[in-house]
DNA sequence: GATGAATGAGGATTCATTCAT
DNA sequence: TATGAATGAATCCTCATTCAT
């Protein structure tokens, strides 16, 4: 196809598409070893282009990590929250689900990135922290508190650490950056979990 | 004889020194961002007598990630297995404690650097499963399998995950490399993971 | 109709608009250090059209001084031109007050990127030795020729340098740029050279 | 000579070597038109070497004026102090000799890159006028000052202003910097300044 | 063995210039 | 004409690696 223009106008669309780009580059080669070159290539644009819509690596960068996040999680926590179901239903339902589609999810890509570049990136790790963990582990103290209100869970639910909940999935996220083929039923860890969490607390 | 050096070191030395100079470098700075120079100056050598031990900037990266586990690892897991406890006091005495220790050691340094750049070194990230994961996890089965031979444990906890005892300590690592400040009991949760997992399986 | 455009402006005075604007990014920041840019947002124009009119940034930069040139040089020297006083008076009045003008108009921030640029445009120079130094010279020369048919000059005066009056403006023109802050009446400076030159010339 | 190694080591040379060059290189084409690569080839040297003594392009810029003004200027004016002449033999030999010298001098290039430059870099400009331009005008300002005391000048010489002695100098080096080719007596220009000035001020 | 001066490939960034709209 | 998105060559600077001493 020798018609296609090597050069195109399409200004709304750039910036996603190369930040896109980038996050396909940062999650495959990480941060550092990422070339803006290579961003531009995979968006199908100039380098030069790349330096229009963000004025440094790093703006991109956060621009990526900012990006995923706030496009993913709203679609993940809003997946939970629509709902009438007993606790019990709800937590071995939707939020099981939840939990086991983090660790294939682009969260998890993000998770690796804030890892390797947090400490130079204090501000990003804020805004993560404020925008998923913070928002997260709300999340699960209301539920629970909820719950207790119910009479489903115990009063002494509220004294559960919501960190209890995430751990398998953050171990699942490592794991499976890590070993992807060394095989962990990450599934049935959660559940495990759950079960134990669900015995512990259940009125 | 203002030519005598400063002091005296033995030659045998050098490489480990090197190593734990880069160590330090690396836990601070990610392998990226960490200078050969810098390596060099905090092990009060030049920069070409690193080469001459490590042939290159991975080299000695691998060098690092080897030279921790191996060492730091033996140290821990030795604390453990030297005891004559039963299998209740010793979760909530020595293995707690070990488990406690992991989030400060610098076992999670090394985790740090295996994700942000275990994908360019898939060799280390094996060495690492074999010599660290590996054989965690079988410890944990023996003594789990030596608690249901002794009638401490029931049969069913055979089934029981290890990484179950792991999760919590993998999110108190990353917790503590990305939110240093926020403040999370980590003692804590581990704690609490070790009741709701002794629930389970005790006889 | 919001369509409207904010303001008419005629097409024709586009080129001159721009070349001034790019006369003033120049006089600031040198010919280097200018953006292209730079010079459209001074001028309310886009990039595009800059270019519309002058094909290189070269060429804008050979207009301007052109321009400048051209423009300034005539309205200085007409000033001059037009006088029926004796010549002590005319060189005592108007010569010297145009001296005097001459290191802070814009002929000074021409001389400078001259100075800067000259090598590289050699063709700039030569426009300019023959519009403004050879003009110059000869006003001088012809001037002074008549006051000695007049026998207001000595006969001698014909052997004088006509760069005698030009070196005090010259080095005025310098020390502003360079050296604003540092004080020097340039004004008496020059009439010092006008006293001493007379002292040599008069009849 | 196929034996030339392109591996050598000298330390000692090579910070002014690599100056000298960048002075070459920046008096040919001016700052911003100099690549580093140039100098680095002009002085042999790669181009890494550059910035193992200049940490930036900068630097080197300064480095070069600072150079060139110390290594010359002090020759140049130490020449003229040791004299035991009359002050009008002194004006007339080693001072219009060395104000002769001037225009040729490496100090005209630096006035050029000062003019310039001089914007960017006012720190230069600074160095410049302390170490050059009042070191020049307080030794004319002593030198008058002695004549008057020995009966050489006129009281009234005390009024002078030390700039008028250096306008032609000036016009004089800006003149050989841009027209070089268009012929103009400079040395006859200072001994007539010369002239004036002592038909002015001698007793 | 040690040193650190020297090399040079590699990558971020800028900006004059082009061209689809 | 007029715009400004898009291009890509050019250039500064860094740093792993080499090698004369």
């Amino acid at each position: 196809m020798p018609d296609q223009p090597k050069y195109q106008r399409r200004k709304e669309d750039r910036p996603r598409e190369i930040a896109d780009a980038a996050f396909e580059a940062f999650a495959e080669k990480g941060y550092a070893a990422t070339r803006i070159d290579d961003v531009a290539k995979r968006a199908g644009v100039s380098k030069g282009l790349t330096y229009l819509y963000y004025k440094t690596k790093e703006d991109l960068f956060k621009a990526v990590v900012r990006n995923v996040v706030v496009r993913r999680i709203d679609s993940l926590i809003g997946d939970v929250e629509s709902t009438e179901l007993s606790s019990e239903e709800f937590i071995r339902g939707p939020l099981l689900g939840f939990m086991q589609r983090m660790p294939g999810s682009p969260i998890a890509i993000v998770v690796r990135l804030l890892i390797a570049e947090g400490r130079r990136h204090p501000d990003l790790v804020d805004y993560y922290y404020d925008n998923v963990v913070a928002r997260g582990l709300a999340a699960i103290r209301d539920f629970i508190e909820r719950g207790v209100e119910r009479g489903e869970f115990r009063p002494a639910a509220r004294e559960l650490q919501p960190q209890l909940l995430v751990a398998p999935v953050m171990l699942s996220m490592i794991w499976r950056l890590l070993f992807a083929d060394k095989s962990l039923d990450t599934d049935r860890l959660m559940e495990s979990q759950i079960d134990m969490l669900l015995a512990q607390i259940k009125a």
